[in-house]
RNA sequence: GGCCCCUUCGUCUAGUGGUUUAGGACAUCGCCCUUUCACGGCGGCAACACGGGUUCGAAUCCCGUAGGGGUCACCA
């Protein structure tokens, strides 16, 4: 069965970037009737807190990502301590002493002379008598993974064909100075033990990938099937994961961003299909193909988002878009609900709506004349679906003035702004008194 | 700086050597509908980063240049 999984570490608040790929992953699994796993990669304890992983699932599951299982990487440090044992006996893993400023140092140099920064692998050469007596002196070594400098290949489901030369990046350390687990490595013996099949995450991930790929087959295993998406970045084309306060799940929400509008527009951006409002989940899952994904970067295109929950909230019936409001203590009924919603972008103006058709006078420019040209021409009888057509066609006939500016004055005056629903079936639900009121002011 | 990836309308993209006056969607603009605005309907504007090859023919293949992104942590 197909197993995927997606490993936020609890450092931060979902951003959009992070979902894209937890979105991804959880189509991908769900096509394929496969599981989803959750796995918490808080192997950092220094900076993992316990507030963030309470978050990031919240945010899963406000958008609806329902994960099967879940596990932590805290709670498998035992089992990372036995594959570390067996690496280091079979010397796929060899102990380094170099302090971080050291490293860095080395980094600097190399850099500044024009060679890539890669590990000059000098801890190797360090002879077993050299090893005890940093030992006995307290020093406590870090752990390396020794790569096999050839070329990994792998079959990329959105890259097709890749390969890397190993000779470019330096043995990942596994293990800390202080004996903490490192992610690269738990991840990989995580996605053995649990039987992950396939992983999908972004473009920042492929020397890992590359790297980890030497790492399950030194585990005595085959990695799973690698898919790597080209990032999201900003309007500007600057990455979305680097910029400060980069846009969380949480921003969205507070912009009233729903989470269909946003699976939709997630699913959809960076593909060959256009980008449109989806049902239901079910849609968007059963059309779903990772192949569908362009290589090149997609920027994340707010306008567009915002453009699809406006319609999503245009298509709501009274029910739904009543639970959604009920927070705000808002009058609407459901008749002037279906009048306005074609006018409605937006949930919060539901609020100026709300004021305009129940609440008390507004201000509006119209001239005082002008109000009571408006009562004395309105129409005797009771308010019906003619009293509209009737009342214009009075103004018109008395006043001398352009229909077309008659409706504007007086949708003015009633409503005091200049666009909205049909006047028409407006004035019914607004009612005669409440008109009369405002036009006397 | 090394390595990897990318570059078609404003945006997301189709395009795998001739079927292409480069197609669609969104945005934009115009018209129609509506005795206003919006909604809706119809239509217009708008792109192959640049320079060399290869070829009878190139958006499509090759090389180079430029630009963008990623990565090179005792983060994930």
């Amino acid at each position: 069965m197909v197993k995927l999984r997606f490993a936020p570490s609890p450092t931060g608040n979902l951003h959009v970037g992070n979902y894209r790929t937890a979105l991804i992953n959880f189509l991908f699994t769900k096509i394929n009737s496969g599981h989803f796993l959750l796995r918490i990669d808080d192997t950092d304890n220094e900076r993992s807190k316990i507030e963030f992983e309470k978050s990031i699932k919240e945010d899963l599951s406000w958008a609806g990502l329902k994960w099967d299982s879940e596990v932590k990487q805290s709670s498998r440090i035992k089992r990372y301590r036995q594959v570390l044992e067996s690496l280091i006996k079979k010397q796929f893993v060899y102990p380094c002493f170099e302090t971080p400023e050291e490293l860095l140092l080395k980094r600097k140099s190399q850099l500044s002379s024009g060679k890539p920064p890669v590990y000059d692998r000098s801890s190797l050469k360090l002879s077993p008598s050299n090893i005890e007596k940093y030992i006995s002196e307290g020093r406590k070594p870090h752990f390396r993974f020794m790569l096999n400098h050839e070329t990994v290949f792998w079959n990329d489901l959105v890259r097709g064909e890749c390969k890397y030369n190993m000779k470019n990046i330096s043995d990942p350390i596994i293990v800390r100075e202080d004996g903490r687990f490192i992610y690269t490595l738990a991840s990989v013996i995580d996605d053995i033990d649990l039987n992950i099949t396939h992983i999908i995450r972004g473009e920042d991930h492929v020397t890992n990938s590359a790297a980890q790929i030497q790492l399950f087959n030194s585990l005595g295993s085959k990695a799973p099937t690698m898919g790597h998406l080209s990032l999201m970045t900003d309007f500007e084309g600057e990455s979305l994961s680097k910029r400060i306060g980069s846009i969380s799940l949480k921003e969205l929400r507070h912009n009233e961003i729903e989470s269909l509008s946003l699976n939709s527009y997630l699913s959809l951006n960076g593909t060959s299909k256009n980008i449109i409002l989806r049902n239901n989940l079910h849609e968007i899952i059963s059309d779903f193909k990772i192949s569908d994904f362009n290589r090149a970067p997609t920027k994340f295109n707010f306008n567009d988002l915002k453009k699809l929950n406006s319609k999503f909230i245009q298509q709501l019936n009274y029910e739904e878009i009543k639970s959604r409001f009920n927070y705000l203590d808002l009058k609407i009924e459901k008749n002037a609900w279906e009048v306005i919603k074609s006018n409605i972008f937006s949930l919060s103006e539901l609020k100026k709506w709300d004021q305009i058709i129940y609440g008390e006078l507004l201000e509006n420019d119209v001239e005082e004349i002008m109000k009571e040209n408006f009562i004395k021409h309105m129409p005797e009888n009771k308010f019906n679906s003619e009293t509209w057509k009737n009342w214009t066609y009075n103004l018109e006939k008395n006043l001398d003035i352009k229909k077309s500016e008659i409706f504007k004055l007086l949708r003015k005056a009633l409503t005091g702004i200049s666009k909205g629903p049909e006047m028409s079936e407006l004035i019914l639900i607004m009612g005669k008194e409440k008109i009369l009121d405002r036009l006397k002011k």
